[in-house]
DNA sequence: ATGTTCCGGTTGACCTGTCAACCTAAAAAT
DNA sequence: ATTTTTAGGTTGACAGGTCAACCGGAACAT
């Protein structure tokens, strides 16, 4: 399952050198290494496991709030509500009972599952991030900000 | 169209510090981003810029070693040059005669496409990547290479 | 108070990514 | 020489993401 390392430079130099290239590689392997671990462990999908994570840090929260943050589409959050509200991991009723607003709160058997989960995610955190220090992490987190920043001009 | 970093900070305290997650984030955007580009300046998909720029990378190469290189998904290859081959931008015949492997190469317009855009594309890496020392970006780099590696372990 | 505008949320259509089965040609084994 | 195995490539089915139209209630204007 190796690369050659040969047939890798004769391509990549050209692309290698393109951030955008490079990261998304990454990402698209960690989100599989996710996702893996989540459908070992429940029978989460990887968006259902970012709702709860965000709900959870939010103690509750409209849907609105939570889109504002997490800027994922309108629709995969009300879809993904909707299955953990079946699933009866997420509370969905307006407890403020005056506005119209559905208020998102974990149920008890969410917190329990989110409560699980988060332990073995905590644990990857660990072993991704373990051979990183946190000099390292810090300007690791800097790029990313600059980066998370040039990529708001439309023109480009 | 900004964050209101108050309602921000209420969320992300718990999730800001999984790398994958901020990782995702940004990766989103640039990938928006980069699609936004393509489709004002070209009718290309994200995908069929990454092969064009994969196969010009290579100056010529069998299906069997973008997949290799890319790590991309076989089917998706095999459909996005089955359209660039449509559309004229890259030939996908037999060169060798020898061979059943279909060697791919960028046609003539294929190259002036691939100049055109890779010009705006080339911009656009220094427009991110302007206020990031090489020193940072070689850390950058490092760590990214680090997580990759990690993200390998498919128990994790 | 009533009609316009705005915003939270839902739904449907579409498009892309992912997985697995399959076909066929080449190489290897017998 | 004929069968088995292997590898490149295609196709279909399905899950997930993305876009845009839409609905209904709240805020606001007159």
């Amino acid at each position: 399952m190796r690369n050659e390392p040969a047939s890798k430079d004769r391509f990549a130099a050209g692309l290698d050198s393109f951030v955008t290239f490079r990261l998304g590689q990454v990402q698209n392997r960690l989100n599989a290494q996710a996702a893996h671990v989540l459908r070992s462990r429940s029978s989460l999908s990887l968006t259902e496991w970012r709702v709860i994570s965000l709900i959870n840090a939010a103690g509750s929260a409209s849907a609105a709030e939570i889109l504002r943050v997490s800027r994922m589409d309108k629709g995969q959050l009300s879809r993904t509500v909707k299955s953990l509200v079946a699933k009866g991991i997420v509370n969905g009723e307006a407890e403020t009972g005056t506005r119209r607003q559905t208020i998102l709160s974990l149920s008890a058997e969410g917190k329990r599952l989110h409560g699980r989960i988060v332990a073995v995610m905590v644990e990857r955190q660990h072993h991704l991030t373990g051979g990183i220090s946190d000099r390292e992490l810090e300007a690791f987190y800097s790029v990313l900000d600059r980066l998370s920043a040039a990529s708001e001009r439309r023109e480009f």
